[in-house]
DNA sequence: TCAACAATTGACCAGTGGGACAATAAAAAG
DNA sequence: CTTTTTATTGTCCCACTGGTCAATTGTTGA
């Protein structure tokens, strides 16, 4: 009897210490070998070797390459969902919370070349991987309704949703381009351009309605 | 004598007949390959097959594997490029300039997920390539300078390249959505979300003048 | 017709990658 | 101290890849 108890707190202890710690170090040497070797340079043995590790031992914890990849995107989207989540907390006005969002996606210690290099190189096989595609789908849905939630008291629902839509293509847009050519964009740089586009799209918006 | 004549005139003519449609024909497949299978499933072979030759041809015209994805990039390239200036050449004021940037990186029959999708495994590769990214390199300068041209009447120097580093961020991620979630934005969605866009940029920065 | 030359192929090679597996070490459980 | 489970390694395999090369087949020019 007390073993089922003990293996129930294992279920929830344990299996945290000895196996999860282990896929958390895999899930996150894949992602540093994705940043330096791209998709089509990132191997198995590679990713082992970044965690001191064998191959075999890498596949004994993930059932292919495939699954390593889509748990190492997983964790990433986690890390930026934290930084937002984080900034969400301390907001009050829905401004605050609109500029939580956009400061939690240009974070100091994420909008960096390496990662941005990892991250496209994600995105390129979204197409290709169903379970990646969900992934982002995910990620992009909260981003949405983080914003739409903010963009709430501000704007018509109307307008709320383009400027949501166009908030995202232009993070999205200036992560790219530090992935493009590093050091063309601070952090920021992006931060006061996306902050000014939502400026400019509610003064417009304003605008309109009153002449309306 | 008459062969100097011949030769030359080869050079000019024949040249782009028998070698460079192989070229050509070779660099497309290597695009259309690239859309279904990216940068990983990218292979010479499939690259042969898909242009029905043998892959031995393809390095026979290509040096490596490299240089053919490299010259695949510089084909995209200047199809986007003929596609904005074409539109360019019939616009005469500064909005029109501005609308054929645009429109012209929307392009019906360019803005579609499969080319979407092979142009994000090339940016993935960017980092890893100096070649990829002088060709992304110069891309973006000419877009920039097309805009920065058409944004010369219309707002300060200093608003003016804010501006186009932010519609070229959009336009870029614009592009990224289309890729990552195909059906989530429209042609005609992109275009006036960058429409929109710059008239609230500028418009703002009129108002910012006018009450400095 | 013949020689030179370009195009094209297919065979071949060495290296690598993902993945299966059996063997072993280490822990946990009893 | 067993027994059972888990962690880990190294080896093996096979498919495949980029790339070289010699041989073959047109094509062109003289």
């Amino acid at each position: 009897m007390s073993t089922w108890i003990r293996n129930a707190w294992m279920e929830a202890v344990k299996l945290k210490r000895l196996s999860d710690i282990r896929r958390k170090e895999l899930r996150q040497a894949a992602f540093a070998v994705l940043e330096r070797e791209g998709i089509a340079g990132a191997t198995l043995e590679k990713v082992a070797a970044h965690a001191g590790a064998s191959k075999g031992i890498v596949l004994h914890y993930f059932r292919n390459k495939q699954e390593l990849f889509e748990h190492a995107m997983r964790e990433a989207n986690a890390v930026l969902r934290d930084a937002v989540v984080a900034r969400l907390r301390l907001a009050r006005t829905p401004m605050e919370r609109l500029d939580a969002v956009i400061e939690g996606n240009f974070e100091a210690h994420l909008f960096l070349p390496p990662l941005c290099h990892a991250w496209l190189s994600l995105c390129a096989e979204v197409p290709r991987d169903e379970k990646l595609a969900r992934i982002q789908k995910v990620l992009h849905a909260r981003m949405r309704s983080n914003l739409l939630s903010a963009l709430h008291g501000l704007a018509s629902p109307r307008d709320a949703d383009d400027i949501a839509l166009g908030v995202t293509a232009l993070i999205d847009g200036l992560w790219l381009r530090l992935g493009l050519e590093p050091g063309s964009v601070s952090r920021e740089q992006a931060i006061r351009q996306v902050m000014d586009f939502v400026a400019a799209r509610l003064a417009m918006c304003g605008a309109e309605t009153v002449s309306a």
